[in-house]
DNA sequence: ATATCGTACAACCAAATGGTTGTAGATCAG
DNA sequence: CTGATCTACAACCATTTGGTTGTACGATAT
């Protein structure tokens, strides 16, 4: 019963996303208010269009969506994305949960 | 009460860490079985020398361990990082959280 | 109507990434 | 001792990344 199995792409896509600090500041910010692509700009020192690349990049991985308003396009968080990372590194703590069982087993034996 | 304070550089080598298939594939298997370098390198399409760098991308990352063995390296899985991935995923879980309890409020309220 | 604002996107650049090969030092086996 | 094995690391290369500036275009305000 595979739920939701990540593509390897898509969990590249996440934590690539997630490696960089303005990015994971623009999630924060998304997440409690609602953003334009040039009110977020306006909060780092870097052009227009390299945050605009960055929500590109966080839009990709499922992190924020994005919403025409008039002129402006409204950044929103996407918790989607974040549920997916969750998800995946659940993953890998059932595998230590799984050894740490694994060992406590072999020790019963003794 | 901050209690572990990861700092951006720190975070940005966990999610940078985990941004790659072979070494979320070494992950994985290092937190079950012990691996010399070179028995990982014999699991993958790719020279020694590109394992050897993944696992120093891991190392560096906090997520696994490296102890020598005679003329072998072991390579361990490092709880340390995975919890510390975790845990700041998990604040981001929070914000949510947060978030849909103001909406929450702000309904109550009408 | 015109100027301004917000956005998108192309072109460019430097640095980082993910791979390679080659060399050299330890350690182990015969 | 000699040869094979495991590791480390440097040098190199192609691609990606994270930034820049410049151009174009729809939406808004005057």
């Amino acid at each position: 019963m595979v739920v939701d199995q990540l593509s390897e792409a898509e969990a590249d896509r996440l934590f690539q996303a997630f490696a960089d600090a303005t990015r994971r500041d623009i999630v924060r910010r998304v997440t409690v208010g609602e953003y334009s692509v040039s009110g977020l700009a306006a909060l780092y020192a870097m052009s227009f269009a390299a945050v605009q690349k960055h929500v590109a990049v966080l839009e990709r991985a499922s992190l924020v969506t994005k919403e025409k308003r008039g002129r402006e396009q409204i950044v929103r968080g996407n918790h989607e994305g974040l549920q997916k990372a969750r998800r995946l590194l659940d993953e890998y703590e059932a595998i230590w949960r799984q050894r740490v069982e694994r060992i406590a087993d072999i020790l019963a034996e003794a």
